[in-house]
DNA sequence: CTCATTTTGGAGTGGCAACTCCATTCCGCG
DNA sequence: CGCGGAATGGAGTTGCCACTCCAAAATGAG
């Protein structure tokens, strides 16, 4: 396409320095933090401002409205999520890597005193219904945050360590849904029973197809 | 929020009239109604007014303010969640009661066409962190939901349909904590599939202590 | 019927939050 | 070293929204 025109909104390709894409991931860890703390809509632009240490210019100059912000936001903490389960995320096939990821999930919910629930999830449930765009961010996340536990259970099928009859990517998907819904609980409840409860009930129903 | 004067309005005053229940009523249905819709904070006062119908200072006649109208619809839904899982919900006792259970609330996500998840769960999800009232009332909203279902697996166990070794306790809240995640990816990726795949999973693990 | 109490009407109001605007400074590059 | 675009400062501006207030109408107990 021609370059010899700038295209203002359309293009995402905006020319940056290095000094604007420090700001720029500035601004967008200090949203993360304050949505992680107390949501979408209690989270102020002013809010983002003051904890970033950047004026109300220099956010709507690399973000046209909050809402771009909050997909932003749903990036990073994407990221983030992921990078907190370790590499272990990316080897999930042998009954030990589970064990030690899932004793990684609750030692952090335990240090975070059961607070906040999932970076991605509390979104999720706060905005899927008003913002399809984010919805479908949201989708995309939680498909990078399955992909690996359906590959590693699948290796561990293809490598005999789980029987052949096994619905591997059954078992995935229901295993980051008990996931999600023990942080929700967690979170309520302030405690990492129900966390650990439905974590440990999916990885025994995985071990009941050990071969 | 604006002021925290001490409350004067904090007991409403128990003598209602046959018709103020009633108009408290409609408040709350329609707040509650909205509340699922686009949740708590996206929830105007002012539309609630709308569509139930009100004047403002009929609201805040029966409510001091938003937050105490919040932790009313958090009472309403939590009747009504129970309720929209029918009689079965107290006796789940079999494995048959335990599938047409199952059943009903897939359907019910069908018939919404997946959106909204769950009606405590979302508000959960979304002012957990910030109002510790409400809080409670959800964690206790939950334990009116967990109850039922820790009786039900428990008489089983009693009856021989389950093993003696199965802790019917932990199966109740891991079963719990699977509807609830399911919900949130059934919401997101508009397919009951992941709800589906989460109860299943879990009810997999019940029929797996099989006596 | 009387009168206290409850219920209702609806126009404010004050504050906050998202977003705008324009001038100024900074930076990379030839 | 000069220029164009990027980065920044910060005071508006607009509109929404939770909440208030005063007065009137309905209700029910005695």
């Amino acid at each position: 396409m021609p370059s010899t025109t700038i295209a203002e909104h359309a293009a995402p390709t905006r020319r940056l320095t290095a000094k604007g894409e420090a700001t720029r991931a500035r601004i967008v860890e200090a949203a993360s933090a304050l949505v992680f703390l107390h949501g979408v809509t209690r989270t102020g632009v002013e809010d983002v401002q003051r904890e970033a240490g950047v004026s109300a210019s220099q956010l709507y100059h690399y973000f046209g409205d909050k809402q771009t912000l909050m997909r932003a936001v749903i990036a990073h903490q994407t990221v983030e999520v992921l990078a907190a389960q370790g590499p272990e995320l990316d080897a999930l096939d042998s009954f030990e890597a589970l064990d030690r990821w899932r004793d990684g999930l609750v030692a952090l919910q335990r240090a975070r005193h059961c607070a906040g629930g999932c970076p991605i999830g509390s979104i999720a449930a706060e905005i899927a219904e008003d913002d399809p765009d984010a919805r479908a961010d949201l989708v995309d996340s939680f498909e990078q945050w399955e992909a690996p536990l359906r590959s590693g259970l699948a290796t561990m099928r293809d490598r005999g360590a789980l029987r052949k009859d096994a619905d591997t990517d059954r078992l995935a998907l229901a295993l980051l849904a008990a996931l999600q819904g023990g942080l929700v609980l967690t979170q309520l409840r302030r405690t990492t029973l129900p966390l650990e409860t439905a974590i440990d009930a999916s990885l025994e129903l995985i071990r009941s197809y050990r071969a």
